[in-house]
DNA sequence: GCACTTCATGTTTTT
DNA sequence: CATGAAGTGC
C-alpha cells in the first residue's frame, strides 16, 4: 500500500526534525516554470489565502508546490499539514504529485484525504464523545434506506406517500447543514408529515445502538464535539497548523463550519475554489462560502489564478462566452497563449442512437488523425453527458462495433446487489452484532426463514435488548424455531461464531489508545496471518451457501455476478486484514480496475470535474437534458445558472477537440419524445462554434442559415436556435421524423480494428455474452454475428466479444 | 414460504 | 423500460 494512504504511519512520524535539510540546501525546483500568481500563492504562507483558480490554471500545481514549500521552510511538519479534498479522485491525484514533489525526501506525509476519509479517522478516537464505539460500522445509502423504512413502518405512517428515500434526502439536507435534531429550525420541521423531526431522533438513537454512522453522521459528530469540546479543539488546531483546502466552492454548510473551527486559531488556511464550478448546489454545497471568505477571514489574500495551460482559444472564449450569462459571479478572464486550434463543433442528430453511433464513428476516425488533426488514442477522448443513463446508447453502440469504452462511475461496483451481499457476510465475521448485515443474508440463500420466523428473531432482540444473532441463538436454545428453517439458521449461526473467532485470531482488532492524540500509535496489522483473510473470505462465502447460489442460477447476470464476487476476493488481496477492507470500501465506493489498453472514457459532467482531454463529447445538449428539467423546476434560476455551470466545467475539459451534440428524439421513460435543442447553444458565441452537417443530410447544413454579420463589436453574434430551426439539416430532420417510424437498421460502416483470428461460430451456437447475457447465432456476416439473445433480442455483435457458452453451470468459480 | 404475476413509479448529479 | 413493491396461487 501507498504509504501516503496510512494516516497511521506519518502520525509516528511526528518526531521528524523540523527543517528538512536536504532540500532546503538546494534551490527549490517545485518553483520552476510557476506564473507570477502561482507563485504568490504558493509563497503566502501564513494567514488566510482565497486562491480563485479557473480551469485549468494549474491549481493542483500551486496547491502540490505550496505543500512542498511549507516543508521546505520548515514552516510545518507533514503531520502538521491537512489538506483536504471533495472527492477520493482528487486526494488520490494530490497523493501522487505530493508524492513525486517529495520524493523520498521527507518522512511522513500530511493529512491528505475528503472531508469524510479525514472524518472518520478523527471520529474512531473520539467516538464516545457522541454515544459511540470506535469501531462503529459505516452506513451505506442501502442500509440507511432499510432502516429508515422500519422506523417509518414503526411510527405507522404510510410509507407509500411518505417513502424512505425522501426521508433520507430530508435527512441529507439537515445534516449538510450541521442541524442535529434538536437543531432544526421549527421553519423546516414541516416536511414529512411534519414527523420529519421525531423519525430523525429516532433514526439517530437507532444508529447509536446499532454502533454506526452514516455518511452524515461523520461531519456532523465531528462538528459536534469540536463544538462541545474545546479543549480538545484546541489540542487539534494546535496540531494542524496549516489546513488546505480544496474545491472549496462545494463546501456545504457542515464542512464549512468544521473548517472554521479547526482554523479558528491561527488562520493558516488557504481556501482553493472557483465559484464558476460550483454544481453541487443540490448536494447542500454553498456557493456563499467562497463568496463570503473575505468576511469570515478578515484581511485575506486574494489570488486569482487566470491563466489557462490546458484549452485552446475557440474552447475557452466559447467556454467563457457561456457562462457570462451567469449573474452574481466573482468573475475571472481567462486567457491562454495556446494555438489557436479548432472551433467547438456542433452538430445534431436525428435520435439519441444515431449521436452514439457519429460518436463511436467519430472517435474511430480520429484515431487516425483526420481532418488534418493530430491522431488520438481513445485515451484521450472522452464522452461527458448530464444523466448516468445516457450511458446507455453509448454502451450499446460500442460493445456493438467493438469500440473500447470504459465507464467511469457508472453503475458502481460495491453497490451491485452480489457485492453488498458478500460484504454482509464479512461485516457479520468481523462483527457478529452487525444487525444490518444480518438482516441481509439471513435468507439470502434463501434458508427457508421468511418474513414470520424474522420477526420471532427480532421480537426476542427487542425484548431481551441483545443484537440479531444473539438473538436468534436463544430463539434456537428455546427451541422457538423448528423444521428446515431451525435447522439452517443454527448453521448459519454457528458458522458465524466460527468465522468471528477466525477473524480475531487473525489478528486483534483496532486498539484505539484514546488518551494518545499526537503520540505515537501502534498500527494494528493482521501481519502474521497475511494472507489468510482471503482465504477465510473464500471459505465464507463457499460455507454459507452464497457462491452455490449464484453458480445454481440459470439467468444471464449469473456468471457475471459470480466473477464480480471473485474479483471482490481478488481486492481482498491488498489489504492486511477483514476491517481494513471494510473501512476502505465504506469511504471509497469507486474501484478503478485499470485494464490495459487504450479506452474512450464515458461519465457524467460530475464525475468529470477535475479532469482533462484532448478530445471531448458532450452529447445531449438539449433543454430538458442539459438544462435539467428537474434542476429548473426545483430551484429555478439557480437551478439553471448551476445547469450553465455543468456545461461550462463540460467544455473546460477539453484540450483540443470540443464537440457538442444535440437529437431531435430521444427515448424518455421508454418512451419517443422530440427534444429542443438546449438554450446553451444560443449561448455560444457562434464566432467560436463550427457547426457540422449531420451525416446523411447532404447540402447545407446548421451552419448555412447561420448569419455571420462582421463581429467588429465587443457583442458576439449567437449561432441562435431559431437559425437551426430554419436551416436545411433541421427541416430534413423534422421531414425524417413523420416519414420514418421509430428505428431504423443500422447502415454505419466501421473499421475492423481487429485483425487477429476470432474464433469460429457457427448458427445455431449458443453463445454468451458479457453485456447481453445468453443467446443463439443466426447470421454471420465477416467478424459481426446477429445473435438471438434470451434477454436482450436480436442484435449484431462483434465476434470478439462473445464466447461460446456450454450451458449456465458450469463457469468455474 | 416462495415463485410467479401485475402494477406503479420514476431518471440528475455523490461522500 | 426497468426496477421494485404488492398481490396470487401453489
Amino acid at each position: 500500500m501507498c504509504p501516503i494512504d496510512d494516516f497511521d504511519a506519518f502520525e509516528a512520524a511526528a518526531q521528524v526534525p523540523l527543517s528538512v535539510r536536504a532540500m532546503a540546501a538546494r534551490p527549490a525546483p517545485y518553483l520552476d516554470g510557476l506564473n507570477p500568481a502561482q507563485r504568490q500563492a504558493v509563497e503566502t504562507l501564513d494567514g488566510p489565502v482565497l486562491m480563485l483558480a479557473g480551469a485549468g490554471t494549474g491549481k493542483t500545481r500551486a496547491l502540490t508546490a505550496r505543500i512542498a514549500h511549507l516543508l521546505v521552510t520548515g514552516k510545518a511538519r507533514p503531520n502538521e499539514i491537512l489538506a483536504v479534498t471533495f472527492t477520493n479522485k482528487a486526494a488520490r491525484e494530490m497523493k501522487v504529485r505530493v508524492g513525486r514533489l517529495m520524493g523520498e525526501t521527507v518522512e511522513g506525509v500530511p493529512w491528505l484525504g475528503t472531508f469524510h476519509a479525514i472524518c472518520v479517522k478523527l471520529l474512531r478516537r473520539h467516538a464516545e464523545l457522541v454515544g459511540l464505539k470506535s469501531n462503529f460500522t459505516i452506513l451505506d445509502t442501502d442500509d440507511q434506506i432499510r432502516l429508515l423504512k422500519q422506523l417509518i413502518a414503526a411510527a405507522n405512517i404510510d410509507e407509500k406517500r411518505w417513502p424512505a428515500r425522501q426521508l433520507a434526502g430530508l435527512l441529507d439536507h439537515w445534516k449538510n447543514r450541521a442541524w442535529t435534531p434538536e437543531a432544526v429550525p421549527a421553519s423546516e420541521a414541516s416536511g414529512f408529515d411534519g414527523r420529519g423531526v421525531k423519525l430523525y431522533a429516532a433514526y439517530q438513537e437507532r444508529l447509536k445502538t446499532l454502533n454506526a454512522a452514516d455518511f452524515g453522521d461523520l461531519l456532523l459528530h465531528v462538528v459536534t464535539i469540536f463544538q462541545a469540546h474545546p479543549d480538545l479543539l484546541d489540542q487539534y488546531r494546535r496540531w494542524f497548523r496549516y489546513i488546505l483546502v480544496d474545491e472549496y466552492q462545494d463546501t456545504n454548510v457542515a464542512q464549512y463550519l468544521w473548517l472554521r473551527l479547526l482554523a479558528g486559531g491561527h488562520k493558516n488556511i488557504c481556501c482553493v475554489g472557483d465559484d464558476d464550478q460550483s454544481i453541487y448546489g443540490w448536494r447542500g454545497a454553498e456557493v456563499g462560502n467562497i463568496l463570503r471568505f473575505e468576511k469570515d477571514f478578515p484581511g485575506a489574500v486574494v489570488i486569482r489564478l487566470e491563466q489557462n495551460y490546458r484549452s485552446t482559444p475557440h474552447i475557452l472564449a466559447a467556454a467563457s462566452g457561456l457562462i457570462a450569462a451567469n449573474k452574481g459571479r466573482l468573475g475571472k478572464t481567462l486567457w491562454t497563449e495556446a494555438e489557436e486550434g479548432e472551433k467547438v463543433r456542433l452538430i445534431g442528430h436525428w435520435d439519441g442512437e444515431e449521436e452514439a453511433r457519429w460518436i463511436g464513428e467519430e472517435a474511430e476516425a480520429l484515431q487516425g488523425g483526420s481532418r488534418g488533426m493530430r491522431p488520438f488514442s481513445l485515451d484521450d477522448m472522452a464522452i461527458l453527458v448530464r444523466a448516468s443513463h445516457q450511458m446507455r446508447a453509448f454502451e450499446d453502440r460500442f460493445l456493438t462495433i467493438g469500440l473500447p469504452y470504459r465507464v467511469i462511475g457508472g453503475p458502481r461496483f460495491y453497490e451491485r446487489m452480489e457485492i453488498r451481499d458478500a460484504m454482509a457476510y464479512f461485516r457479520l465475521a468481523v462483527s457478529p452484532a452487525d444487525d444490518l448485515a444480518f438482516e441481509r443474508i439471513v435468507n439470502t440463500p434463501k434458508r427457508g426463514l421468511g418474513d414470520k420466523a424474522q420477526q420471532k428473531i427480532q421480537s426476542v432482540a427487542r425484548a431481551e435488548g441483545v443484537p440479531l444473532v444473539e438473538a436468534a441463538r436463544r430463539l434456537l436454545e428455546a427451541g422457538g424455531l423448528g423444521g428446515k428453517g431451525g435447522a439452517e439458521l443454527r448453521k448459519l449461526i454457528e458458522a458465524i461464531g466460527r468465522w468471528h473467532g477466525e477473524v480475531r485470531a487473525a489478528g486483534p482488532s483496532v486498539v484505539l489508545d484514546e488518551a494518545a492524540l499526537i503520540d505515537d500509535e501502534t498500527v494494528p496489522l493482521g501481519r502474521g496471518a497475511a494472507s489468510s483473510h482471503v482465504e477465510l473470505a473464500e471459505r465464507i462465502l463457499d460455507e454459507s451457501g452464497y457462491t452455490a447460489m449464484w453458480q445454481a442460477d440459470k439467468t444471464p447476470e449469473g456468471p457475471g455476478r459470480l466473477e464480480n464476487v471473485k474479483e471482490l476476493v481478488k481486492a481482498l488481496e491488498e489489504f492486511d486484514n477483514l476491517q481494513g477492507f471494510l473501512e476502505h470500501v465504506a469511504l471509497i465506493m469507486d474501484k478503478d480496475s485499470e485494464m490495459a489498453g487504450a479506452k474512450i472514457s464515458v461519465m457524467t459532467l460530475h464525475a468529470a470535474k477535475g479532469l482533462e482531454f484532448p478530445v471531448v463529447f458532450l452529447p445531449g445538449w438539449e433543454d430538458g437534458l442539459l438544462p435539467s428539467q428537474r434542476a429548473m423546476d426545483e430551484t429555478g434560476l439557480k437551478g439553471l445558472e448551476e445547469e450553465r455551470r455543468l456545461a461550462y466545467v463540460g467544455l473546460t475539459r477539453a484540450e483540443e477537440l470540443c464537440t457538442i451534440s444535440f437529437a431531435a428524439n430521444r427515448r424518455v421513460f421508454g418512451r419517443w419524445q422530440s427534444q429542443l435543442p438546449s438554450r446553451f447553444i444560443d449561448e455560444l458565441p457562434a464566432s467560436h462554434v463550427d457547426v457540422l452537417t449531420p451525416p446523411g443530410l447532404c447540402g447545407g447544413g446548421y451552419g448555412a442559415a447561420a448569419p455571420s454579420h462582421g463581429g467588429g463589436s465587443g457583442i458576439e453574434e449567437r449561432a441562435s436556435r431559431a437559425d437551426v430551426y430554419k436551416s436545411p439539416g433541421w427541416q430534413r430532420l423534422q421531414a425524417r421524423s413523420a416519414a420514418r417510424p421509430v428505428s431504423q437498421p443500422s447502415q454505419a460502416r466501421h473499421m475492423v480494428i481487429d485483425a487477429e483470428a476470432v474464433p469460429a461460430f457457427e448458427t445455431g451456437t449458443r453463445v454468451f455474452h458479457q453485456k447481453f447475457g445468453y443467446g443463439v447465432v443466426t447470421g454471420i456476416e465477416g467478424d459481426k454475428l446477429d445473435i438471438d439473445f434470451e434477454k436482450a433480442g436480436s442484435k449484431k455483435v462483434v465476434a470478439r466479444f462473445v464466447v461460446a457458452a456450454a450451458s449456465a453451470d458450469d463457469i468455474p468459480f
